[in-house]
DNA sequence: AAGCTTATCAACCGCTAGTGA
DNA sequence: CTCACTAGCGGTTGATAAGCT
């Protein structure tokens, strides 16, 4: 083989691989240039590494789903770490940083959307803030955003119902104004008045589930996750950033022991730091949470 | 069945750090 | 010191599969 032949791009073939992982049989996983000043492939060392570390590498994961755990250990690592995903990838056995950053970026994405399906450009500053960095996904936006639409459906009625109620709203003033209302009752509506002034009326006047409205399906996505105590941690560190009117509502849902940190929390003094997701939670989520599976059940 | 949307994944690109001459 | 080379990392893009209308 030439080695002044024209670089090969694109997907990997077979026989590719074969060579590659010949290479690293002999020398091991070093040497990458040389694969080509050998005239072995027409691929850059670059392209060869990534090739062995993201598919060839022994004991990887290929195409399984990240789990529950590893989907949390994923989440506390990028809080902690920030977007070292190669660092992070360290911690889960058989994923590469690849893999993580891949995992991390595609739920970045549906919150994206969410937020822009549930966030109109008419709407409050506040609603329009934007995802700007990864960093602007927090951990607990990243597990309420929870795994393939495969395996939760929800997801993606969600997505049908809310963007069905937006477009319906642009169509329709009046349409939009009810939306905005059961969207965010709290801070644009006059009811948020009676509920600040009565932290229990939430429990007692916001109306039950409608069928038809999005965003209660989308509290609905977040209903099972609840049961599951890591991911009650991850629900109370962040409701170290509500508001008083919704941290009081936050005290309805978990018992006073659960609920401590939210008791004891803190001003925060950036309002645009990560993890402010729960801002833009319809409380309209707490309605349905009466009977909370266990966490084997989801 | 066709077309559209979304999720997932593989691979590339640009950049930086480390190392040796 | 600096230059060249290599390895590694993070971000982005494009292809494809899967699900939905």
């Amino acid at each position: 083989m030439d080695k002044n032949e024209e670089l090969k791009k694109g997907p990997w073939k077979i026989d590719e691989d074969e060579v590659l992982i010949e290479h690293v049989r002999r020398n091991g996983p070093r040497d990458w240039s040389s694969i080509r000043s050998n005239g072995l492939l027409q691929r850059t060392g670059k392209s060869c590494r990534l090739r062995w570390v993201n598919k060839l590498r022994p004991n990887l994961k290929s195409g399984v789903k990240f789990s529950a755990e590893e989907e949390k250990t994923v989440i506390d690592l990028q809080a902690k770490f920030g977007n070292k995903w190669a660092k992070i990838s360290t911690y889960l056995q058989g994923r590469t940083d690849n893999d993580v950053k891949n995992f991390w970026s595609s739920r970045k994405k549906r919150l994206q959307r969410i937020q822009q399906t549930i966030a109109p450009k008419s709407n409050s500053q506040k609603r329009n803030k934007q995802i700007t960095s990864l960093h602007d996904v927090s951990p607990s936006e990243a597990s309420m955003l929870s795994s393939s639409r495969k395996e939760e459906p929800l997801s993606k009625s969600l997505l049908r119902s809310s963007s069905y109620n937006h477009k319906a709203a642009i169509v329709n003033p009046e349409a939009a104004l009810n939306f905005e209302r059961k969207m965010f009752p709290h801070d644009l509506c006059p009811m948020s008045t009676s509920i600040k002034s009565d932290p229990s009326f939430i429990s007692h006047q916001i109306p039950q589930f409608e069928p038809d409205f999005g965003m209660l399906l989308e509290g609905q996505e977040f209903i099972p996750r609840l049961g599951d105590s890591s991911f009650l941690d991850i629900f109370q560190q962040t409701t170290s950033e509500l508001t008083d009117l919704q941290r009081s509502n936050a005290s309805l849902i978990f018992p006073p022991e659960r609920s401590s940190r939210v008791a004891g929390y803190e001003e925060i003094d950036d309002p645009l730091t990560p993890d402010s997701f729960i801002d833009d939670l319809p409380l309209d989520i707490f309605d349905q949470i009466e009977s909370l599976p266990s966490p084997s059940q989801w």
